[in-house]
DNA sequence: AAACTTCTGTATGATAATGAACAGATTTGA
DNA sequence: TCAAATCTGTTCATTATCATACAGAAGTTT
């Protein structure tokens, strides 16, 4: 990992909490590049240096959190379900507000499908094959079921201001992920 | 006033809270470059394109505030005392981590006799000369007097959490600076 | 429809911040 | 006491950000 300029790494944060405080004013749509410059405190000719457009810096703002989870994925799919999702709510809650926003608003309607996309495809690979319990069952109808719950549960945790604590949320949704898979 | 570059705001900014941030946890003396160049997320030799050493970052800062002070002096001087004063306590209770740190800092001792000096000098030209209350006393009594109880409060207040909203302080303290000069 | 404002995307040259390196001073600790 | 580590202040070439300007698109007002 090549490491990043440090004056690279500020801006792009900047861009990221300015675009999550904006969101939570106006939808994404109504939202210009100036406002984002502004809130950012940054030269509006700058974010052209690294996004296309608006359009672009949503897109690679989700990107960033979607490689962030997968990269714990790799790391965690080695543990058993319950210690396995300790650092993903622990990831949702230090970042509850980009998902909150995300979630929430209409603009990004496509970010809880991506955001399903992503768990269903990292569910695939724990389908329980092996002692027999799912052998009636269709694995588009497990994962299907499984990620809307799992989705479903993170969004009402996020969005109830996180009630529990990360690991007591881990272990409750794991028990009930093993149970479905 | 020629605005200052963007870059530059952000660098001092950093620089600011980091130094004040820093200060909560050692004394100035243990602070090195390297630790303010950490906190604030800066190149080490940043620091050196605006400022000699610690010694000349913290002494600027300082100089700082002293400058922000007097400004809002010239423009507040004409209202009475206590609505004067409002301003004032406004601007503590922004900065209130700076000065309390300040005030408290064994490294900066310098600086509640600074703060005192700048107080005594604001308040020469606010001594009632003309009702002949003051004719029996000397303006060195009454500066000191006046400036040690105005430093006095005003420390107490920010170390006790600002237990009173600023309009309250400038009123009850313009009162009683009333009675004194 | 025409005039006006705002937003966009791009280009410019100027400048601030970067990481890296260096020698010398200070601190630390074996 | 010597060696190792850390901190300092400076230099360097490179890069990111800056302010500003522009022309065309899009949206408003009249």
């Amino acid at each position: 990992m090549a490491k990043v300029d440090r004056r690279i790494a500020k801006t792009q944060e900047s861009l990221r909490t300015a675009v999550i405080a904006l969101m939570n004013a106006k939808s994404f749509d109504e939202i210009t590049i100036q406002d984002i410059a502004d809130q950012a405190n940054l030269n509006r000719g700058t974010i052209y240096l690294h996004y296309q457009d608006k359009y672009d810096l949503l897109d690679k703002l989700i990107e960033t959190h979607m490689n962030e989870l997968s990269e714990m994925d790799e790391w965690a799919c080695k543990l058993d379900w319950s210690s396995g999702l300790v650092p993903f709510f622990e990831y949702f809650e230090k970042n509850h507000l980009f998902f909150s926003t995300m979630l929430a608003s209409k603009g990004a309607p496509s970010f809880r499908a991506r955001l399903l996309d992503y768990v269903m495809e990292g569910f695939k690979g724990e389908i329980d094959r092996e002692s027999g319990k799912n052998a009636e069952l269709s694995e588009d109808v497990m994962l299907q079921y499984a990620g809307t719950a799992y989705v479903g549960i993170v969004e009402w945790w996020i969005k109830n201001k996180m009630p529990h604590p990360p690991k007591m949320m881990a272990e409750q949704v794991g028990a009930l992920l093993g149970r479905s898979l």
